[in-house]
DNA sequence: CTGAAAGCGCTTACAG
DNA sequence: CTGAAAGCGCTTACAG
């Protein structure tokens, strides 16, 4: 049998020390009310002159928690691309679950779930499921072993609760700020068409141009700058007209940035930029980005919380709120 | 006691079912040899029926290895930062950790190791430590009980192996670079004097300095942007003949981008800039950034992989050789 | 090749 | 308030 290291201290040597049964120390160092002070002072005395330090995994069989927090990307490829908004989450939830001696997880999940969720749901080390680019069909997927053992950072569903920034109303402000400055071509480059929140942004344009009376120009995306570089070129030959672009986040409004620069085309003078996010690119960038706030990381810090925190009730959807970020791409 | 899931299918079950005993189902899962074809044959089949998933937390008690990889970020600041880098790093190692059923955390060590240092050799689920900035003094503070665990990206040591990228030899073909597009005033906007892996670009500059019979001229940095940015109005102000800074990375000298901007300098015409790290951002930087190669996935996946098989002898160290990557900024 | 048994280090009803 | 005991679900010497 495996031999611990020299120095690994249990909760049966604290007690033998402090010469009360396993059960006494274990309630001591849980903190329960139910032991006499003597015992509890010897217990407490004990474990620091040992050095006691509880082995977390022995803990974890013992209540049958798992100590691992996955994050679940919803993604139409099987590996999942880590990009800077992916690097902020699973960070973040790293640090935060590191405070609580548990660990993270990455995964690539199907739209819809999959065999990976099925999978996800069967690991017993798993403690709770961070879901990021949620789709509904995985929502319906979602295996009743899971149940509240799920956090979405994207669209929710009776059982998942979704905690997310609210990106209709970032985008509302945003294409109002583009309309207010005098622009009245207002393209918009979203997000895939498989990802249910991009709708929302999507339909705030829509009301809006339909508000204004204006054409509708919208093309779909993928966040990426790149795509938004070739949207930029799509976007000029489709709609020559266009004096104004609100890209769905800040990488694609960079790429549309350059992708107009490539044309000739001057930002903002010819056609203003805005993006969503305000990434710390945005301030960078030439010229400086219009933009809106987006907290991830409040934003994973709340999912994380939540998650760890699961109790018998469904957690409430919580939308954290953008703010304009104006500078001078628009 | 806890209950488990409805589905909790355990080996008790696959070896009743199987008709062997538990140690025997054991073997057959663990891939053992010494087991007859038929006892091999009916617990897989039994195994398959049931759905059987072993539990790694039962399995991490019983081997006595942790579940769980810990990115130790050495840094004078109590707590971790999640930068673009780092969360390159941490989702990396996430996604490989994921496919082991492992997890990882995130946490932040002194300069010394310090008391972070003494609770990480003390966890029993921490199955291997990946330091990030390492500092000698860490090097030097290990824990015995951490040796055959430990991985430095960054400097290591006799008992830490060491994977990193070559960045002295980054430095040295940038800098040449510039020295051969005819660059003779070169400055330089370094790393923290206390992180020892910045002083090999330190000392390739000043080696090539001397070699060209230039002056110095550099400064210390924190690799931000901010910093770039104030250490370009600092260049200029110290050394106004400057016509092109080197940045110890691509943050830095996107702000150096900046900073030159705002005092209506002109990139590359009066001053070339280089980086270093060829981020996503080199390329949509105006002008787009002259820069090195810095594989951080491919190292964060060698420094986990390393971690993982673990063995008795002392890893190899590694050194990734970045590529000149040559674009508008110089 | 196989099984009975001990062990990993906790937690928590249960019965005083 | 306390202890003896069972249990979490595995792994692995040990003795056939």
């Amino acid at each position: 049998m495996p031999r611990a290291d020299f120095d690994a201290v249990t909760i049966e040597d604290v007690a033998r020390r402090a010469a009360v049964s396993r059960a006494t120390a274990a309630r001591v160092l849980a903190g329960h009310s139910n032991v006499s002070p003597s015992a509890r002072q010897r217990v407490m005395a004990a474990a620091a002159e040992l050095g006691y330090v509880a082995n977390p995994i022995a803990r974890a069989l013992a209540t049958g928690q798992g100590n691992r927090v996955v994050i679940g990307v919803v993604s139409p490829r099987p590996t999942v691309v880590v990009d800077a908004y992916l690097g902020r989450v699973v960070g973040t939830a790293a640090r935060m679950c590191s405070e609580a001696g548990m660990g993270v997880g990455l995964q690539a999940l199907p739209l819809d779930g999959g065999v990976p969720l099925v999978k996800l749901a069967q690991d017993r080390a798993v403690r709770g499921l961070l879901m990021v680019n949620t789709t509904d069909s995985i929502l319906r997927a979602m295996p009743g072993s899971l149940s509240r053992r799920v956090v979405s950072i994207g669209v929710g569903s009776a059982q998942v609760p979704s905690i997310d920034v609210d990106n209709g109303a970032g985008a509302t402000a945003i294409i109002r700020h583009l309309y207010e400055s005098g622009r009245r071509r207002i393209s918009m480059v979203g997000g895939p068409p498989w990802l249910p929140c991009t709708a929302r942004p999507l339909l705030a344009y829509r009301r809006l141009m339909q508000e204004y009376g204006l054409a509708e120009r919208s093309l779909a995306g993928d966040f990426t700058a790149d795509n938004g570089r070739a949207a930029a070129h799509e976007v000029m030959r489709r709609w020559p007209g266009t004096d104004a672009i609100y890209a769905i986040c800040d990488d694609a409004a960079l790429g549309v940035i350059k992708g107009l620069q490539e044309q000739g085309i001057d930002v903002p003078g010819d056609v203003a930029v805005a993006g969503f996010d305000d990434t710390p690119q945005a301030e960078l960038a030439y010229p400086p980005l219009t933009t809106a706030s987006h907290p991830v990381e409040l934003i994973t810090e709340a999912a994380v919380t939540t998650l760890l925190a699961s109790g018998p009730a469904r957690p409430l959807d919580r939308a954290f709120q953008p703010e304009l970020v104006l500078r001078q791409s628009a």
